[in-house]
DNA sequence: GTCTATAAGAAGATAGAC
DNA sequence: GTCTATCTTCTTATAGAC
């Protein structure tokens, strides 16, 4: 494929995971991402074979995307409680977008959920990713397998809590406070 | 108004209600209102103007079920923190549907925060009838305002944290997993 | 690979007979 | 208040010239 042909699927696959968060999948047309990506319409079609093929390549880049994230807070410290920490932290630098469109990968997976559940079974390999990222620094942590998956999953439900919590009442201060008592929970551990 | 048009508006209205929960509010079309309801097509619009003004009496559906039901957990005991523990034992109790559908007051506020926060201004009270019989409840255990705000607050996001995560991975053990911490963490209070 | 035109269907909403 | 027929708009998707 031509390096023209990568960067205008790249472009479309971009406005999409932008489009998808702000107004969900359901609520995003293609003439939303072609105006936002800048291309013409039938031409999506040439890149994708229909609007759920484009949210297959939404969700892999989320993947991409988040697996870069973990990378990072892997070299930032090798310390699993510095990690945990980077977690929680990651909340109130998010509290704009949160307050305004949810959690990205918490909204996706409630909308799928209700009556696209062959979709939302890709989507839940965003959930997937953190929850074995979560567990592993809790089995650093000396946690065996399974009461580390157990504390990965309430980390994330706890998360998933305070981004419904925000978004509902659009509050950036709710979601700082919240926040804090996370890495308040974290740290009695 | 007539019984019989009474008996009309509400079959409207519970039909709605349920599909909305199941399939979400874009995700249900007159059609199915109309098929659920044993109505006629057209015959909606005697009663609402439009879709949006069929949720809002959804939405005043569920205020009013959900006052009941606060009523009951009321007259069920006097200790607020049998009271307390009623909320956190709803999660188990619903823990089929919550597996399935996600929560009927979450999920509906997540999807209209996305494009129609207009409509998401209706649907929070929903999180409001909540937030302020918890904070009661809290203020009964001697915790001053702001503070008894705030604990019902985190309340309300620790089940749905819960609720969403029992949806994503459509799992009613894990639900009933985090409402027991969720009892403890309440005990421990 | 780019771009225009349009098909085919579903959606919400309306008109009007009965 | 009940029921049928239809309008308009928007959606995803396709055909085919360039």
């Amino acid at each position: 494929m031509s390096s023209k042909g990568e960067k205008t699927r790249s472009d479309i696959v971009n406005s999409a995971k932008a489009l998808f968060y702000e107004r969900g999948y359901d609520g995003t047309s293609f003439t939303d991402i072609v105006s936002a990506a800048g291309v013409f319409r039938g031409n999506i079609y040439h890149y994708f074979k229909s609007k759920d093929d484009i949210l297959g390549a939404v969700i892999a880049q989320h993947l991409d995307d988040y697996r870069a994230l973990l990378a990072g807070w892997e070299a930032a410290s090798p310390d699993p409680r510095d990690r945990l920490a980077a977690f929680a932290d990651m909340v109130a630098a998010q509290a704009p977008a949160l307050a305004r469109f949810g959690c990205p990968i918490g909204s996706l997976n409630t909308e799928l959920g209700k009556d696209r559940r062959d979709l939302q079974g890709a989507a839940r390999a965003l959930f997937d990713l953190f929850r074995d990222w979560l567990a592993a620094r809790f089995g650093e942590l000396g946690r065996d397998r399974e009461e580390a998956r157990g504390l990965a999953l309430h980390l994330i439900g706890r998360a998933q809590g305070i981004a419904v919590l925000g978004h509902v009442y659009q509050d950036q201060d709710l979601l700082r406070q919240e926040a804090a008592r996370l890495r308040d929970w974290l740290a009695r551990l």
